[in-house]
DNA sequence: TGACTATGGTAACACCATTAACCAAAAGCG
DNA sequence: CGCTTTTGGTTAATGGTGTTACCATAGTCA
């Protein structure tokens, strides 16, 4: 009896072990799936990136990664998902890096077109090529996103310190933000900006707009 | 001699004629395929526009369509340019709907946002997803596009009349159509300003700007 | 051991742009 | 008129894409 069971609990530590290990196979070759994705994603872009590649990069057949992502869209959501995660520390981190909100939105500005430069493959997918992927909440609901709220946050404050008299900060923060993007999506599909400077444009977008707001 | 003269002549008049007819044929052709290209792309955007789609819709063969452009990109970049012209117009005729400065920019960004609005996927193509197409000139020289020649002028008038301080002229414009390209890269690439109105959210922007502008 | 499942691969379908080879008809010309 | 060349279309093929159905092998577990 004691001889069955001790044996038994062998082969289940055994058996265990085995299933841990193809466990831990499979989250490591869908991890190596998906950073093999996200680099020719930015080394692509996004019309420049297939199974295919990432089969051949990966060497797996293209059918594999079925395994593993349901389909393309998939696979690049969740790349993409990690960057909004990126994006939105990097906000936080801006808006914890000054203390008035002026200083904070002019801050989380900078961030956030030295996103847009540094990763323009990135940038082009999240906010111009596949907005309608849906890591972006839509309707009037988006700032849950984290890296809107704390748009919305540092918004909220400059109201408060009677910043922009009594308008929606709602309305307040998208006409920050579109300044932001439209400088964002200028740097990153033309080289119309290259000589003038995106993250010095942007600056001043954003200084007018803040002033603007101040007046209304 | 005379009867000889005259029936060489004729001769060549009916030649003149075939040649007339054929060149006839071919521009009509060449028409069809852009009428038909142009209709693809905005009702399947510039994705889901394709060679055999514009060929079976005209009933030739996709090879067919290269007797009469290089490349995909060369109809593409053929229909564009049409339609780079009529963005200009429309801009010019907001420039000449108002009389003073800050009139006239606020009307150009009306006709602006109403034009991305009302043709989307045309926008998109134009200053998103194809900017690399060599429409717009690109470098510090993009202000020779007649679309943006015409807010250069106004912009240079909204100086003269004091309206934005000793700020270069190119700056201005540029802060003033990032704006504008930012509400309406929202507005045609997700639904997110669909409950707030581009138009709306586009007059505010611009105003910010232009009352920021007056500050500088 | 035998059934079941998980994970890979093969082959195929349906698209796509592009190119080469070809062919009929028209144009040009002696 | 008859010959050659050019024009305007075709078919066939190359190589790329996402995606699916099916198969084989290996591991799990009764």
């Amino acid at each position: 009896m004691a001889k069955i069971t001790t044996s038994s609990t062998r082969a289940s530590r055994l058996r265990q072990r085995s299933l841990e290990r193809r466990e831990a196979e499979r989250v490591r070759l869908r991890d190596e799936l998906l950073a093999v994705a996200e680099r020719l994603l930015q080394e692509n872009g996004y019309a420049g990136f297939s199974l295919r590649q990432v089969a051949e990069a990966t060497g797996y057949t293209p059918t594999t990664i079925y395994r593993y992502f349901d389909d393309r869209d998939a696979l690049l959501k969740t790349v993409i998902s990690k960057w909004f995660t990126t994006f939105a520390r990097e906000q936080e981190a801006a808006y914890r890096s000054a203390s008035s909100p002026r200083d904070r939105l002019m801050a989380m500005a900078a961030a956030y077109l030295r996103f847009a430069v540094e990763h323009p493959a990135v940038y082009r997918v999240m906010f111009l090529e596949r907005m309608d992927i849906g890591l972006l909440p839509g309707g009037d609901s988006f700032e849950k996103d984290p890296g809107f709220g704390v748009l919305m946050r540092a918004v909220t404050e400059l109201r408060d310190a009677g910043g922009t008299g009594e308008l929606d900060p709602m309305a307040a923060a998208m006409a920050l933000w579109v300044g932001l993007h439209g400088v964002a999506a200028m740097a990153v599909c033309s080289g119309i900006l290259d000589g003038i400077g995106a993250e010095r444009l942007g600056m001043l977008v954003t200084a007018n707009t803040l002033s603007g707001l101040a007046g209304q």
